[in-house]
DNA sequence: GCCTCTGTATAAGTTAAATCTATAGGGTGG
DNA sequence: CCACCCTATAGATTTAACTTATACAGAGGC
């Protein structure tokens, strides 16, 4: 049994001839004609009676007509499901991130993506980067995002890195500066992150390869609390300029020399290939960082 | 989409490999190969991804693994509703009979008929044989039985004829006859139908003929009543041979000559084709009349 | 009664899917 | 490094579905 001949012999139960089913499939009228033949030679069942050069169903034709048509609703549904897949409106992006991003950046991405993707289910997750690593193991998640380094690389990870800079209140001396260095902040009241963190050590090395004195006055977990004390006038600080963007509006934003990298990490499933949702999504990503 | 794709697709889903998916489907490997291709150009999905040699489905392919099982199933179920059908399993069969036969031969034959057809509905409505005449006109019967004569005829009718025979007590001195003709019933006692029935009327010919004398003592509707009264002893009688079997246990039947029709019609549709379950019931009730 | 209209069936040829056999090529493990 | 297992490709074959052309059959108007 073929879908065509369903096609065929369910247009022709409602249209009555076969002339007008041949019209409605846009096929000419022996195509169904052999078609349909062939559909009753297959079944074993005479679905239609000659009658007065005319067709009449019989019976078993009503009977099957029931079947058929199921048959045929769930083969449409199969072919509208492959393009809800193609298209992304089926499916799910389930994301493991950590904090910063999951909470000042994904939210809104992930909105915008689903919002072409009616039908699309997401999920996301905040953990630390560490913790975010070692779900993505479990297979549960189709991308996490984490900041680098980890403990130990991943293959199916890419790096997305850029450069940090330096943020000071609006009526601050330094800023009308193009570039700040250490050389300029020279003992200036400095908002950092903690000392764990990479960027404090690339801000350690660069203040001693310029021989500024380093004047940290407070060390924060996430770059947005570093904005809110550089606000409230602390001193100034350094930032990524992405996903800190929400909170630098009554800041400026000055490039810093040397540069000081803000490294992070997208992760794709190592096992299995990871779902094209996921890809776009990262690519999505990209563009957005 | 085809039918053949879904199907290969669902095999390698479930048993990882082409060349096992092969086997299975006892097609060469190069055959699932192609046909897998298709089916990931025709549906724009990446179904698998080639890895090390091997095959990996997609998340993808898991998603529409899942309603490309839906829509296979739904075309089996189809398969097997056909064959349903065409073995008649499936399909209703709705007789109306006049009274004697619907109570004293139909139960039992359709029944068996039904045996060897499980899924098959049954209906089955009593009326006299003019009423069922009409039930056939309004479609909603697949096959009626009245007795003739009707009071205008109908295409699609087949008339079915055989003779009665004389019915005496097992003690009667007629009992020992080969055949009984109106000479051996002159002024016997005799049971009767109505006057209204054709059989009353024959019998009326043919005693006329022989010049016998015909001594009614009781007239009946049903040849059942006038089997009852023979066995007690009220006299003889004329039966029809098949339907009144299950009355007839006592009494003797012998041939009776001339011979007295009995005569019933099978009404078919006459606006639809008969269904083929009606033709084989109706063959089915030839064979046993 | 014949002709036209409408609808179905048959014949012969084309295209493309699904199949075959044969073969190449890529990983994995002893 | 070779043997084994699996997949992909090439070229040929078969058949479903389709085409056009045409024959055939019943219904209705004149």
């Amino acid at each position: 049994m073929r879908i065509r001949q369903l096609e065929c012999f369910r247009t022709l139960m409602i249209h009555g001839t076969m002339t007008r089913a041949a019209e409605l499939l846009s096929i000419s009228q022996p195509a169904i004609s052999s078609t349909i033949a062939n559909l009753e030679h297959e079944t074993g069942l005479k679905l239609f009676v000659r009658k007065g050069g005319r067709l009449q169903p019989t019976p078993e034709a009503r009977l099957f007509f029931v079947e058929a048509e199921r048959a045929l609703e769930a083969v449409e549904k199969t072919n509208r499901v492959a393009k809800e897949i193609r298209t992304g409106k089926r499916g799910h992006l389930a994301i493991a991130a950590y904090a910063s991003i999951s909470i000042n950046l994904l939210p809104r991405l992930m909105a915008e993506f689903a919002k072409e993707r009616p039908g699309l289910e997401l999920k996301i997750i905040t953990r630390n980067s560490q913790s975010v690593r070692e779900l993505m193991t479990t297979q549960q998640f189709d991308l996490a995002i984490a900041e680098l380094p980890l403990d130990y690389p991943t293959s199916n990870m890419e790096v997305i890195s850029y450069e940090c800079q330096c943020m000071v209140p609006i009526s601050h001396p330094l800023a009308d500066r193009d570039v700040i260095t250490p050389a300029d902040l020279d003992g200036v009241p400095f908002v950092s992150l903690f000392k764990g963190d990479p960027i404090y050590q690339q801000l350690a090395m660069a203040f001693s390869a310029y021989g500024s004195s380093w004047n940290v006055v407070a060390e924060t977990e996430f770059f947005s609390t570093a904005c809110e004390l550089v606000c409230s006038g602390m001193g100034v600080g350094i930032v990524d300029p992405v996903v800190s963007r929400p909170f630098t509006g009554n800041l400026v934003l000055k490039p810093f020399s040397p540069a000081i990298k803000y490294e992070i990490a997208l992760l794709l499933p190592t096992q299995e290939e990871p779902s094209q949702l996921a890809r776009e999504f990262a690519h999505y990503l990209r563009q957005h960082l």
